[in-house]
DNA sequence: GCAAGGTACTTCGACGTCGAACCTTTTGGC
DNA sequence: GCCAAAAGGTTCGACGTCGAAGTACCTTGC
């Protein structure tokens, strides 16, 4: 007798246009999308609370990840994004003293992207907000629950990364 | 000895710099994120060959939902855009021939988006390739497994519906 | 040593999204 | 009945993203 959630909702509402709907199939990719939005929302609303917008905060969580030092080409791998998309992340940063453009003298072509003391300060403050919503929602599952949670979904997402032969 | 995905890699690469980082919250969640946006991507070039881009065939598929006919504020409520991103796309289905826009007789105020049968068609056509990923990467699960899998999120969810106390 | 091709980043233009403002119509109080 | 407030849809302006073109530089092969 669990309660139904808007995923159950979901599936109950298209049963009678697709019949042949498998509910878990459906329902677990359905929650997968709720939820990645969720937390992303969320997130977006408390580092709006710190003045950050999350794509700004994501680009120093990258550099952050990078001991503070990154090329704009590896942001963007790192992060998924177009490496278009980094040019003008890095010029909002830096015009706000978060990180600096370091052109390197080996290869004129590249320019590191350096982590400032204030940038380093900006995202370590955010960083507990940012993650705050995720070990809230996962607080429904013991450890035990969370381990068979993280383990479906690698078996799942190793097919994801198999080229669909 | 299960092999290692790139949200494992994630974790890997972060535990020197977060130590008290949990590998399986952060893994559920990085592994979530990165299904999400992998069904997204490959969904929208298996769309692209049909030519029909995402954001149009899910606007048929949320007015399939309706029996074919809803309010432009109801298809942004069941897709989780705002109201104002709806007009542009109706305005390129209407263009296609796949949608028409009916003006409410009873509350003038209203316009009601309909499918047409070439509309209905189009989604129709779409239907199996839009879902064929999600049903090839959930075959790596056995059918109870998906039912733990879903059951798992479900648990998630529903504390993502409850507004953080 | 030099041309051809590749690499790294940026600029440009088009696109989709959103919140806010806007217009019309309807509803609710009085 | 009338008028203020709310509701439904669209328009507007700003923003972030992307692919493609552009620019500068490096590397490879001859």
């Amino acid at each position: 007798m669990t309660m139904s959630d808007r995923a159950d909702r979901h599936v109950e509402r298209w049963r009678p246009v697709l019949p042949d709907l498998d509910p878990d199939m459906e329902g677990a990719v359905t929650r997968m999308q709720l939820l990645t939005r969720h937390l992303r929302t969320v997130k977006e609303r408390a580092l709006a609370d710190v003045d950050l917008p999350a794509h700004e905060y994501d680009t120093l969580h990258a550099l952050a990840g990078r001991r503070g030092r990154a090329a704009p080409s590896e942001i963007a791998e790192d992060l998924g994004v177009a490496p278009a998309s980094i040019t003008a992340r890095v010029d909002s940063l830096a015009r706000r003293g978060f990180v600096e453009r370091i052109p390197s003298s080996t290869d004129r072509r590249r320019v590191d992207v350096a982590l400032t003391d204030a940038g380093r300060a900006a995202w370590r403050g955010a960083l507990d907000v940012s993650g705050a919503e995720e070990r809230r929602l996962l607080a429904a599952l013991d450890p035990d629950e969370r381990r068979v949670l993280s383990d479906l979904l690698r078996r799942v997402l190793l097919v994801a990364e198999q080229p669909a032969e």
